[in-house]
DNA sequence: AAGTATTTTATAATGATTCTAAAGTACTGT
DNA sequence: ACAGTACTTTAGAATCATTATAAAATACTT
């Protein structure tokens, strides 16, 4: 309760309710200190576990529909099998484990200064994120 | 009929028979000069159109997935909603062109050397690819 | 507290992909 | 060429993620 004032006023801020599924959504997607790379289903397993009361799903979808659409969430596209979302809203890169299907992000610092040589008339270059494939030695 | 052969080798190299229905599809694939990215009804769209006879959706998953398997063709994940697949099986970069969703390969020397400073303990990196996002000027 | 707008929910609909199992085709040995 | 076997194609059903629907619940305003 004490934590949640500050969600309340995001949610506030770009006109969103506070009701309670988007507070409890908010506390685990929002309350923490590292980037979180989740799927609809993470996210559903995490709250029929760690939470009490339930969310439907399509709440669930809802909620972090509007959470993306209004800069909350950004989706990342590694698999076309589900969606993937990112609480890391800047553009930035990606360690890939293809053995867990895991994400990390990569500081800018990471990785050598990027530079796209290449150039298309009449367009220009809205983002540029690399994507870094991994797996265990051997 | 002439060019077949050169499709009938391949496939049968990598132990597939070469039906009429694979044959019409590499036709489609790889009797081209540049690289190629489609989506299933991108081809199903081809077939039903350029080609006389019909293919069943079936057997154009189930020929793409082979040639996948084989390493014909490779999968590029740009978008959740569909797989996307690429006749230039290589590690390479993108251009993704965000108004009309259209691919474009770039080459190594469209970018600046690029180097990962991160390492994780037992893991190594398999690829390394960039998506640049495209779209129009102001 | 009443009235209105928004949200949640269960459920149905959609669309991409995969599965199934029967009919058709390609290959092998003769 | 023929018969036998293995592989492939196919229509249709099944699955799974996601989106749509519309009624019940909740939040906000006055
Ligand atoms: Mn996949
Ligand atoms: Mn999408
Ligand atoms: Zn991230
Ligand atoms: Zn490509």
């Amino acid at each position: 309760m004490s934590d949640n004032t500050e969600f309340v006023k995001k949610l506030r801020s770009v006109g969103l309710r506070p009701t309670k599924q988007r507070l409890k959504i908010c506390k685990i997607l929002f309350d923490r200190k590292n980037t979180f790379h989740f799927t609809i289903s993470d996210l559903q397993k995490i709250i029929k576990t760690k939470i009490e009361e339930k969310v439907s799903l399509a709440t669930i979808y809802n909620t972090v529909h509007s959470f993306k659409k209004k800069g909350y969430l950004k989706e990342i596209s590694i698999n076309s099998d589900k969606s993937y979302y990112d609480t890391n809203i800047t553009n930035h890169h990606h360690f890939l484990d293809e053995e867990t299907n895991e994400l990390l992000d990569l500081d800018d610092n990471d990785i050598s200064n990027l530079k796209i040589k290449k150039t298309i008339p009449g367009k220009k270059i809205k983002s540029i994120e690399v994507l870094v494939k991994i797996a265990n030695n051997n």
